[in-house]
RNA sequence: CGGGGUGUAGCGUAGCCCGGUUAUCGCGCCUGCUUUGGGAGCAGGAGGUCGCAGGUUCGAAUCCUGCCACCCCGACCA
């Protein structure tokens, strides 16, 4: 294999290779920072869609699709939103190619297909789907829309990371219309709880449930609710966002309803959304040297086995062993690989599903078919125990449950020991440096300390953690006084 | 977009400074035999527009120019 996989090392591509490639597009192309995701990254993928799918839906909402394309005269409409996303639009200008006359064989835009209105790609929905939902409202009796939207959209950063920060990348965004500031206000809420409860139930993340500041709020929201995670290298993730749009949205594309009053008021707004991102998340909160760490409820295979015979007639007997086993462990809702491949070696397939973080491994071999045992190993500890075939679906139902839990609190161990209080500047700095991790502090609620912070250090306020005890104390910046902690981190 | 680095077979690489037969090595891949309780061994074999485009030269992976992509550091961001 080559280079040791460490997550400290910052070589996360070599996990990511077994779940996606970047993208190897055509000469001189000018598209950069994609991937492509493989078939067993994309199996995770689906799984992390179908439970939170199912949490929307739980909550009330439904799916739906807007297009891809937003006019420009739309995406202007509400002025902080285009302002904040205008520096990094892929913007569609010609309906049109054409074979160019002076290079036979090559194509060219036909100058003659401009668009008479040029179509920003997506980087976010709102102004398609506000523009939208003007013509679905009337009357307070057409509200609420709880709508969510599994799509892609591109954002032309400067600067892409894999997972962290693609030109495309996968989401879903929910956009939702309400009577009243409270509800909209109860729906962000709701839905940043949805999502720490997929993040920490599913993914074993550990996640702190908390507000931006002004500065790092959504463009175009009131306020934005989010959901911070800690990744092994002591840097912060933000993980997930839920955001309170106010009247925003409404105002700009005048979406007004009649109230039972019979008075028109604007709808009030929300959205939120997960990405592609939180595959990211999962690699650099559980990995280790031997690859990836999935945690069962996420993982496409849960339990593979792996038969060590010698010639066909062991094989065979093998194999009518674990037939019946395989079949026992999808009735118990299990899923499971059965890897007879006389291709390759066991050794060879552990070190293959240990890469793919396969939560258990089963070997089963001619010893145990004497004894009637079999060898379990488990991926986040490496442990390797023998079970009495007999019961042993019941064992692994057990053993997956613990790696779940197992793996969810090593991350809060991780936190916990990663999270500082701090009360002057130097420690702050020297935490930053020798310690990494969040950083508690004292933080006097001005943009320009937080900037001047950002500046000296790098690092940012990751969020003002929801529930916050309040305690008097001072900036650790500027003295001043300050009434509750922040949360500090240098983020991705 | 600024600074630094890289680009040679599916992957990882040597060669580049100092131009010169048929581009190096390992892994992987294919065939055969032997193997199989932690990444198999032997034998044979296939696989290359040296990132792309120009230029210099008798001759370019090597020198020059431009472009593209990727990685790291900034600014920007989910």
């Amino acid at each position: 294999m080559g280079k040791k996989l460490t997550p400290r090392s910052e070589d996360y591509s070599k996990w990511y290779n077994e779940l996606v490639v970047q993208a190897d597009l055509a000469e001189n192309s000018a598209v950069r920072g994609c991937m492509v995701i493989k078939p067993y990254g994309y199996a995770i993928w689906e799984k992390m869609q179908a439970q939170l799918d199912s949490m929307f839906k739980a909550t009330g909402h439904q799916n739906a699709y807007f297009p891809l394309f937003v006019p420009k005269s739309l995406f202007e409409a509400e002025e902080k939103n285009a302002e904040g996303f205008a520096k990094e639009c892929a913007v569609v200008t010609h309906y049109r190619l054409q074979n160019d006359p002076d290079k036979p064989g090559k194509l060219r835009v036909d100058p003659e297909a401009k668009l008479e209105e040029e179509l920003i790609v997506r980087p976010t929905s709102e102004a398609i789907i506000w523009s939208t939902y003007k013509g679905w409202i009337q009357s307070y009796r057409d509200l609420p829309i709880l709508v969510n939207q599994w799509a892609n959209v591109v954002r032309w950063e400067m600067r892409t990371r894999l997972f962290l920060r693609t030109a495309e990348f996968l989401w879903q965004e929910g956009h939702t219309a309400h009577e009243t500031k409270q509800e909209a206000i109860d729906e962000t809420i709701q839905m940043t709880n949805v999502y720490s409860e997929f993040a920490e139930n599913f993914m074993a993340i550990p996640v702190i449930k908390g507000l931006k500041t002004d500065s790092e709020r959504f463009a175009g929201a009131e306020e934005t609710y989010c959901i911070e995670a800690l990744m092994q290298d002591g840097k912060a993730l933000q993980a997930g966002t839920s955001h309170f749009l106010g009247q925003n949205f409404a105002k700009a594309f005048d979406v007004k309803f009649t109230n039972k009053e019979g008075q028109q008021e604007f709808v009030w707004a929300t959205s939120w959304g997960v990405s592609t991102r939180l595959m990211g998340a999962l690699v650099m909160t559980h990995s280790d040297d031997q690859g990836l760490v999935l945690p069962p409820k996420l993982a496409p295979i849960q339990v593979v086995i792996v038969p060590i015979y010698k010639g066909q007639a062991q094989l065979d007997d093998i194999d009518f062993v674990v037939n019946r086993l395989v079949n026992d462990l999808r009735l118990a809702g299990i899923s499971v690989k059965y890897d007879n491949r006389d291709t390759m070696r066991p050794g060879a397939k552990f070190a293959q599903y240990e890469l793919q973080g396969v939560p258990l491994r089963l070997a089963i071999g001619p010893k145990d078919l004497e004894n009637g045992t079999i060898e379990m190993a488990r991926r986040d500890t490496l442990e390797k125990f023998s079970f009495q075939l007999e019961g042993i679906v019941e064992v692994i139902a057990q053993n997956l449950v613990a790696i779940q839990d197992n793996l969810f609190k090593r991350a809060v161990d991780f936190r916990a020991n990663h999270t500082t209080e701090v009360d002057t500047f130097e420690d702050f700095k020297k935490t930053l440096e020798q310690k990494t991790g969040f950083i508690s502090a004292h933080w006097d609620g001005t943009v320009e300390t937080e900037a001047k912070i950002k500046a000296l250090t790098k690092a940012t306020i990751r969020c003002i953690p929801l529930n916050n005890p309040q305690e008097l104390g001072k900036c650790v910046f500027s003295g001043k006084p300050s009434a509750q902690r922040v949360l500090f981190a240098k983020a991705y």
